[in-house]
RNA sequence: GGUCCCAUCGUCUAGUGGUUAGGACGCUGGCCUCUCACGCCGGAAACAGGGGUUCAACUCCCCUUGGGACUACCA
């Protein structure tokens, strides 16, 4: 059993192409097969390297190894000119010199005529020789059906006529899409093409060409599309589409997987799934024919799962980079994990991680929502908040709970009325993770400094 | 235009002739509570329409409607 994924480097990897080498990955790791890399570079023009390094580094971040490749398409021309020979010689391909300006011309006629535009067969009979202009056109049958057996979708029945000769090796002598497709996943040994229903329409000329070059031929699985809110093909302009913007907002390659394999596929009721159970569950016929939705929110929802069920060192590590992108001093490996300790359960992304945990880092500044709690009246408490605090002689989460106990049984201030205020002292925010972890994590010296700066704003706004 | 694909809550989906049509995200009411989250309990929310087949259709067939993909010397 053996499965590809073979991206063309013309951009990033974006969300449909991971969900389509999350499907090969998972089947071929299920079944115990080979999963290949392959990049299709025959465009010239757009194909770029950078392109294919932002592709192997997205599928290594997602964690979709490969066994076999990167091949590139562009290193194997003299396969594709072989075999494009092999069927002139055989007469089931000729050269064809019309030139694309008549081509392009022919088509809008007859389109405009209400015909389909196929190509209308001038060079078929023709004879013609190699030029330097002449592409090569695989000799299509007129008559007769195509059947796609999808594992998917089931049988798909085309009528011969609709196809037409279709260009396989271009003037400049690369192999066009359709050809290199079926030369490679031949020559590659590939049983299972797993790929996105957009390439439907391809399949049967793809066959043909199997058939004419007398290959045994695949099965086929079309899955459904991923499309954007306004069910059109996802894109761009419906907001982040690549794989590695993902990492930048903070999302963790778990929770996009987990996601991406929720989109045409199901088991059951079960929405979490670890990687070995992916592996383990998934197959064809979890599958579903129809396409899906994006939904940035559902995605949120289980990349704050899988924060919180991070193991901490992991989740650190993670975190570790946004926080060194703000210039934060990150070299005390265990503060870092206490901070991520703390903010863990409440944040969706690493990025809201990283800014809520700003505090941590720097000491607060007091802005004007904060100062409505930075109050006179407050200040006898935290003259005596300071004091008692510093001579408390449990400072662990345990003691701090029996200081403020004793504290507000003492003084007979309620929880509730200080507990705002210094948590605004000791961050400068509202909304935090609770005081007791906060104040552990900050340490006694820093929250006694950071109350007494808070007297001091108040003693100077009062 | 032609060819092909698709159709259960707003979204992701379970369902495979007989169910109070289930779960999840989101939304929402409540509990918990030092804020925010988490967690827990509850709620609103769907079988596109029309014909058949059948004792019985969300489930099978056909049509309509709606959506999508493809229609290149791109992949």
């Amino acid at each position: 059993m053996r499965t590809r994924f073979a991206p063309s480097p013309t951009g990033y990897l974006h969300i449909g192409g991971a969900r389509t080498a999350l499907f090969n990955w998972l089947y071929a790791r299920h079944y115990d097969g080979v999963f290949i890399l392959r990049i299709e570079d025959t465009d010239q023009l757009r194909s770029t390297e950078e392109s294919t390094r932002a592709i192997l580094e997205a599928m290594s971040w997602l964690g979709l190894n490969w066994d076999e490749g990167p091949y590139f398409q562009a290193e194997r021309l003299e396969m594709y000119q072989e075999m494009t020979e092999k069927l002139i010689k055989e007469g089931k391909a000729y050269y064809c010199t019309c030139s694309p300006e008549e081509l392009e011309q022919k088509r809008k006629q007859a389109l405009a005529e209400g015909r389909k535009p196929k190509y209308d067969g001038t060079c078929r009979d023709r004879h013609l020789t190699k030029t330097k202009e002449a592409v090569v056109r695989f000799r299509a049958p007129e008559v007769g059906i195509t059947t796609v057996h999808d594992l998917i979708k089931g049988d798909i029945v085309f009528q011969n006529e609709e196809l037409d000769d279709l260009v396989i090796q271009r003037s400049d002598g690369y192999p066009t899409y359709n050809f290199a497709v079926v030369v490679d996943d031949a020559l590659m040994g590939i049983t299972h093409v797993i790929r996105g229903d957009d390439h439907v329409n391809n399949t049967p000329r793809q066959i043909l060409l199997y058939e004419a070059l007398g290959f045994p031929i695949p099965k086929f699985a079309h899955v459904p599309m991923i499309l954007g809110p306004d069910k059109t093909r996802l894109s761009k302009r419906h907001g982040a589409t690549s794989v590695m913007a993902y990492k930048e907002m903070g999302y963790l390659p778990e929770a996009l997987v987990n996601y991406l394999v929720r989109l045409s596929w199901s088991h059951g009721d079960q929405e979490i799934f670890s990687l070995e159970e992916l592996i383990r569950y998934f197959d064809i016929d979890g599958v579903g024919k129809s396409p899906a939705v994006f939904n940035p929110d559902k995605l949120l929802w289980l990349n704050q799962y899988y924060i919180r069920h991070y193991p901490l060192e992991k989740l650190v590590a993670s975190v570790k980079p946004f926080w060194e992108k703000k210039g934060y001093d990150v070299s005390d490996t265990d503060y870092l994990k206490k901070i991520v300790q703390d903010l863990k359960p409440r944040v969706k992304t690493l990025v809201e991680m990283a800014e809520q945990g700003a505090f941590y880092f720097e000491e607060p500044h007091y802005d004007e929502t904060a100062s409505t709690y930075l109050t006179a009246s407050m200040k006898p408490h935290f003259r005596k908040l300071i004091t008692r605090l510093r001579e408390w002689p449990d400072y662990t989460k345990e003691g701090i709970g029996n200081f403020f106990q004793s504290f507000t049984e003492e003084t007979g201030v309620k929880l509730k009325v200080i507990a705002q205020p210094i948590r605004v002292a000791l961050t400068g925010k509202t909304v935090s993770p609770g005081l007791d972890e906060i104040m552990l994590t900050l340490g006694r010296q820093q929250v006694l400094r950071r109350l007494e700066r808070a007297e001091n704003y108040i003693d100077n706004t009062g």
